[in-house]
Parts: structure tokens; sequence; C-alpha cells
DNA sequence: CCGTGAAAACGGACAACGTTCAGAACAGCG
DNA sequence: CGCTGTTCTGAACGTTGTCCGTTTTCACGG
């Protein structure tokens, strides 16, 4: 086995990820080249492409270690309120907290789309669904007598709404509000909202 | 003054944007370049940098199209509605019909950034203005005796969400709800959202 | 009708991009 | 040392946005 350097590959794999982040955070979604990443670790293009099949397969395990890392923000930021309104609003400012400090890193998670021939990633999917899921089991209290379909449409309809505030921040095309604090959209959507179911 | 070509420049213009839009439509973002557009309308790349200042300047373009086209279909959809709430509902509806309809003009609108050299587009952040302010006039029966802060607040929430909905629906990120009808989560929004002022 | 100057359009150049692949460089084995 | 198979390189191809020197075309003055 003629190996020229002392990283494995698992170890290149691992240098390829965090030097294609640390790209991406700085010179955001359009800076992240091939050619960039190789130069960051030390290799060739061509060896690049030994490890990830081509780009979007190296921007999708981005996009995956973006959804763990939400993931871990929301439970991080939710895990000590007892109070289910309270942690829906914990996690919808937590959710707009991470869009806003990682906006490349956060677009490029729901901007990227894999090309059709690619078939589509599982594991991403299945972190996605995860998420929400965390909203859903938070907002099952609200709605005691809610059977499960009805309890998934409302979180996906509730978490839409969270996430649509986040993506026009990140947009920068909210500038007519006038309105840095994105945290008083998302808190009065949940409120309002879970209002709304209280009423209903 | 020598003109080679029967086409003054406005016409050349909207030529270009023409067919610009129709590779848009069928290629998607990725697919669109300043030199198929040159192509299209007959003309080389050197001289659409005599029409547009860069390839930026042309999407930008397209975006402020673009906004309008929703801006009237969501007059359209709601001119004929009487009562605010419905007006509402249609409006979402509208907007989640016309992201699904069109979602590659649709994700470019909001993906596209202008990079930071540019000045900002003042006729393209007053045409989101004013859609915005469609919703909020008609959100404004709901709350009668809000102070017009409160109420521009409370329809930059609403629509966020309604955003949020559209965007997910045309990002592809939706699958594991298993639902296409996606106009039954902006229903559910808008419905509950005013349930909840209603009793606030 | 011809010449001239300016506007209009072309087309080649450049750097950067994703991607591929023939061959060079290497480690380990005999 | 030489052989073998893996690892890695570096050049290549086609495409992209952008620029700019050159050529073409026309309107007008003579």
């Amino acid at each position: 086995m003629g190996r020229r350097n002392q990283h494995s590959r698992e170890q290149q794999r691992d240098m390829a990820i965090a030097a294609a982040e640390l790209i991406l955070v700085r010179e955001g979604f359009g800076g992240l080249s091939m050619r960039k990443v190789a130069d960051a670790i030390g290799y060739t293009v061509g060896q690049l492409y030994l490890i990830f099949q081509n780009q979007d397969d190296l921007l999708a395990t981005i996009n995956e270690r973006t959804t763990d890392a939400i993931y871990g923000h929301l439970r991080d930021r939710s895990e000590a309120i007892d109070e289910p309104l309270a942690r829906l609003r914990a996690l919808a400012a937590a959710y707009i907290e991470f869009a806003q400090r990682h906006p490349h890193r956060f677009r490029m998670l729901f901007e990227h789309q894999l090309p059709p021939a690619m078939e589509p990633r599982v594991s991403g999917e299945l972190r996605i669904k995860r998420m929400f899921e965390l909203v859903e089991s938070n907002l099952a209290p609200l709605l005691p007598s809610a059977p499960p379909a009805r309890l998934r449409q409302t979180a996906a309809t509730l978490w839409g709404g969270v996430h649509g505030i986040a993506a026009l921040a990140v947009s920068g095309k909210f500038k007519w509000a006038g309105n840095r604090d994105f945290e008083r959209y998302s808190d009065e959507l949940v409120s309002t909202f879970a209002a709304g179911l209280a009423a209903g």
C-alpha cells in the first residue's frame, strides 16, 4: 500500500470537511470551490475526487453536519425549560439565532439542491425529520387530544413559519421592516399561533 | 450613429430579459449563463455587457419582474374577496401557488444576493415592501385598534411565516411531511394565527 | 457618390471553475 | 534490488463571468 502522506483516508475526509466549512463561513456558498479545499488541506483536486464523489457530495456532507449543529443548538437552548410554550418560544428563538450566527451555513443547507441524477440522501432527510420531531414533541402538550396526523401537520405549519422568519432574516430582503431583532417576530409567531390553538 | 441591427438598446434589453427568464424557467438558476442568453437573442456576450452592468444586474432585473408577478398574482387572487380573513387566506394560498408554479423564479428571488460591492437596488426593495403592505392592509381590519408599528410587525410575522412554508415547499426538504398540498399548511397558519390575534 | 468619424458589435483573451485520467511517486514484499 | 498495486499529482477539457482591442456598420459632410 503505497501511501505518500501520513493521513488516512478518513483523516483526509475530516480535514477536507473542516477546511470546507471554514471557507464556507468566511467566503460564503459561492466562494467554496474544490480547488480551495484541496489547497487548504495540502492535496490536489484529483485527490479530493477520491474522497468525495463530486462537489455535491461534499456540500451535502456539510449540510448534514449543519443540521446536526442546529439540532444540538435547539436542544441546548430548550432542555432547561419546563413550560411547553416557553420551550417552543426558546426553540424558535434558537433557530433564528443559529441562522443569524451562521448565515452561510444556514443558507447552504436550504439553498443547495442535489442534482436529480444523484439519489437522495436518506441520512440528510432523517436529520431534518428529527429536527421537526423536536418541535412536534414540544407542541404535543398544547394539543393533548389531537391525533398524530393532526399534530404533525400543526408542527410542520408552525415550524415552517419559524423557518420563514429565519429565511427572510438571512436573505437580507427584510430591510423594509427596519428591525434587526428577529426574535421578536418568532416570539410573536409562536405566541399568537399557540393562542390560536388554545382558542380553537 | 452606426446601428447594425434593427433592435434598439431598449429592445435588446427586453429580448435579453425574456430569453433569460425562459432559460431560468427551463434550466433553473444554475443553468442561466450570460452566454446562453446572448446566444438566445442572437448577439454576443460582449454586447450583453453593454446592456447590463454584469450578471448580477441581469438577475436583479429579473427578480424585480418576479416580484411584480407575485404582486399581480396576489392581487388577482384576493381582490374579489370581501371578508378580511378570507382575503388573507387567499393571499397566502396564492403565494404558495406561485412558488410551486414558478419554483425557479421564486427561488432566485430569495436566494440570489447582490455582491456587497454593488449598491442595493431601491426599486427592488420598494417592490418587496409593496407586497408586504398588501398583507398589512388586509390584516388591519383584524387589528382595529393596533398602532401602525404593531400592525407592521404583525404583518411581517404572519407573512414571514407564510413565506417559510413556500420556501420549504420549493426547497424540496419537506418530503418527510408526505404532504404535497402545501396550501393546507398556509391555511392552518393564517387561520390559527388570526384566531390567536382575536383571542389576544 | 465617396470619405470619415463615431457608435455598435464581435470575438478572442483571461482567470477560475468542476471534473477526469494517464502517468508519476511511493510503500511493502520477495 | 525489482515487482506490484495503491496513492497522488498535474495537466487537460469544457464552461463560466468579464474585459477590451478590433472590426464592422451606419449617418452625415463634402
